[in-house]
DNA sequence: AGCATTTGTTAGTTATGTCTAACAATGTTA
DNA sequence: TAACATTGTTAGACATAACTAACAAATGCT
């Protein structure tokens, strides 16, 4: 599989603007600095000098004034970070039955330092609950019974 | 149950010498900046620094020369880090069979940015899971012959 | 007690990553 | 096309959190 090409030696800063560049690129055609900076809460500048950082390192392509593109490392990265970020939202909304926002919330943190052994695992453990065999009743429903009643179904 | 009381204007750095400075007085009785520069790997300046942040913040008492302890604040933020290291470490290793330093590592990351929410639901999860009733097999047992076998048990 | 070692502190540097204020380029429109 | 608004950039400040080098206190040993 070689994701290890792909990881950590980008900050969790750096992951969140190529993450943003790719979203804009699929909603919008192209990425903006001005809504780069909506999207990530940050002002203009920070986007600035974050834009000449990843362009630095290979990762953006962008020139004064002109528009963003993402290289194809970059491109590979941000996928990698949406990747985990869709796994772990998967797993809170799904699995742990926390609801959007919060788990929005914490798939935005979590990605950014857990690791892909344990985020494999957790993709693991989602296509094991969810591939529950006709039979039996789905692992997730007994879980959601658990919670309202702090016992198991009968 | 006001664990809001206890959270997040800690920084994770923060979080990570509150952590060190319980454990160590629970191995050893007295903190010492020598023993904590060691535990969290950084060098003894960092650690000094860190306590006058502390100090000042009212978590830690700490004079020039002196021993370190944690202020009744202090402990509570400790123990609230410890049990959200302590919940994952289980989740990680529990239910994902993780291995023990994979699980080690992300526990201390996770712990920072987790919120109460999802950490309570964790916690739910693996009580859920344990307490699987007698008649049926385990659902870890299941999801381990699943991680191995790539299908369910018969 | 006196010297050496260990432990801890201070001062100052560095790297991230944010911000504001001021300026420059681009785009819009009358 | 000139004026204005929007967008983007530069310069410089600030906070966090680490580091090294140099110094100071505490401890251990003979």
């Amino acid at each position: 599989m070689l994701k290890q090409q792909v990881e950590r030696q980008n900050t969790p800063s750096m992951e969140d603007y190529l993450k943003a560049i790719a979203m804009l690129r699929n909603e919008n055609k192209v990425a903006r600095v001005s809504q780069i900076s909506q999207k990530l809460k940050v002002k203009m500048p920070s986007v600035t000098s974050a834009l000449k950082k990843l362009s630095d390192k290979k990762l953006v392509l962008h020139q004064k004034y002109g528009y963003i593109e993402l290289t194809t490392r970059g491109d590979k990265v941000a996928k990698d970070i949406i990747h985990r970020h869709e796994a772990l939202n998967r797993f809170f909304t799904e699995i742990l039955d926390i609801e959007k926002e919060t788990a929005e919330a914490d798939a935005c943190k979590i990605e950014h330092v857990i690791s892909q052994l344990s985020l494999e695992r957790v993709t693991k453990f989602i296509e094991f609950i969810e591939a529950c065999p006709p039979g039996e009743t789905k692992f997730s429903k007994k879980y959601k019974y658990y919670l309202e009643h702090g016992e198991y179904p009968e």
